[in-house]
DNA sequence: GCTTACCTTTACGTTAACGTCAACTATTGA
DNA sequence: TCAATAGTTGACGTTAACGTAAAGGTAAGC
């Protein structure tokens, strides 16, 4: 009863809003490895939440490869402390680019407003 | 005396820390039209605020084509209200994303910050 | 038995944003 | 004068992350 629960590819699928070419694709690159009920892949709750972290490195604009290496820092099975730090660096200096990202945000936003504005006041003197 | 200062095309390599080669891709995209001394391209210091902004929008995750498009709206040539909704929708969707990037990254530092622990408490216990 | 829906593998195609030559011109300073 | 330096235009190559078709296996339901 516990965690018997298990996925199909496409479950997995319409859940995060991928395609299962892109479910298989991460497998192909050694991401995730599902157990097979004949040829047909079978998640568990655990492949489940790789592929979440996979999507959430994405989403961080890491690439497929880094994602790897972040993912198997969360388990404990290879307790290499320079990979570990090599690691943390990569994320500070996405923290960093993220900052510089809402810097260039902010002054984006306000540009485009004045130029709203501008658009707004050339249509009412028509 | 005024604004009659130009740069070369690796001045602004320089400045920008791009090479040659992509201010040329964007001027073949048709989103520079620097002057010409012979065959030699001569920069303003418009085209210079051009290549600006198309940094910036490559550093939000814009593509070239989308950020062709915001530059366009900057300057007031074609009032088309239509197209500066549809941008302004964009910078609002992107801006949603990057919330959802901050929020990943915060999630993402503190897994690694556990794991990073983990790693001391192992070294510290051998 | 037949369709429909879902699954599989294999493999070539695609797109963005340049990188990387190659072959050439123009300028400049020793 | 000659070599170094910076500029030019093609044009083919590259990488990541899948898309997309081909060609088929399997199980449910009518």
């Amino acid at each position: 009863m516990s965690d018997s629960k298990t996925y199909s590819i496409s479950d997995l699928a319409k859940e995060f809003d991928v395609t299962t070419r892109a479910i298989r694709f991460y497998e192909d690159k050694g991401m995730l490895a599902p157990q097979r009920k004949g040829q047909t892949r079978i998640y568990t709750p655990a492949d489940r939440t790789k592929l979440k972290l996979i999507l959430r490195g994405k989403r961080l604009g890491f690439t497929l490869d880094e994602s790897r290496d972040l993912i198997e820092m969360y388990n404990p099975s290879g307790n290499n402390d320079d990979q570990l730090q090599t690691l943390i660096d990569k994320i500070r200096d996405r923290q960093l680019y993220l900052q510089q990202q809402m810097k260039d945000l902010e002054v984006m936003m306000v540009d485009l407003q004045e130029s709203e504005q501008r658009c707004l006041d050339a249509m009412s003197n028509a």
